[in-house]
DNA sequence: CCCCTATGATTTACGACGCC
DNA sequence: AGGCGTCGTAAATCATAGGG
């Protein structure tokens, strides 16, 4: 009993990083939503479902990008590129 | 959160989702000591009185608003831990 | 191994809005 | 009006994963 209480309290610190395919569905969101990056509860939902985590993590994956995108532009713009060009070329599919 | 307008320069990438609200007191990890005294008023009583709430800002050298928020945050982080038990076990 | 930085999670502090 | 409630977030900080 108290070895399942344990495993929820401190489990949290034992993050993994997320998945490659996680990040990429992330990344791909955050681009091309550049304007306004802020997903609704729907689509955090969405979001969470695709990458295999929880709305929080969705939730705070955003909140780390949007901060960090902002921190420092010039370290994502090669980032940036990449998603910009990978959204233009599944729009002309 | 009810941040851009109409604005419009949608092609424009630095976007203006950027709020930097000017006059923002600077974030203060509180002590361990702080906290555990905190943490130890919210098991007793979730909800703060007026009168406990001075008491408590006293002798921890916060101010009651520091006091109020810390209560009101640490509620939200109750409920998170309780809906992410319940989605987890099942 | 030992750094070092990237990354996910947590902690303070508010703005927006709600209810009494 | 005024105060305290929740909700979502910014920003700083924490803790560790992971790669040289």
């Amino acid at each position: 009993v108290m070895i399942l209480r344990s495993r929820f309290l401190d489990a949290r610190r034992k993050r993994r990083n997320f998945s490659k395919q996680a990040t990429e569905i992330l990344n791909e969101y955050f681009y091309s939503h550049l304007s306004n990056p802020y997903p609704s509860e729907e689509a955090k939902e969405e979001l969470a479902k695709k990458c295999c985590i929880t709305v929080s993590q969705v939730s705070n994956w955003f909140g780390n990008k949007r901060i960090r995108y902002k921190k420092n532009i010039g370290k994502f713009q090669e980032e940036a590129n990449l998603y910009a060009a990978k959204t233009a070329v599944s729009a002309t599919n | 959160e009810k941040h851009d307008k109409a604005h419009s320069d949608q092609n424009n990438p630095t976007a203006n989702w950027i709020h930097a609200r000017p006059t923002r007191k600077k974030r203060c990890p509180y002590t361990k000591y702080q906290t555990l005294e905190l943490e130890k008023e919210f098991l007793f009583n979730m909800y703060l009185t007026r009168d406990r709430r001075y008491e408590v800002a006293r002798v921890l050298n916060l101010t009651e608003r520091q006091v109020k928020i810390w209560f009101q945050n640490r509620r939200m982080k109750m409920k998170k831990m309780n809906k992410d038990r319940n989605k987890d076990m099942q």
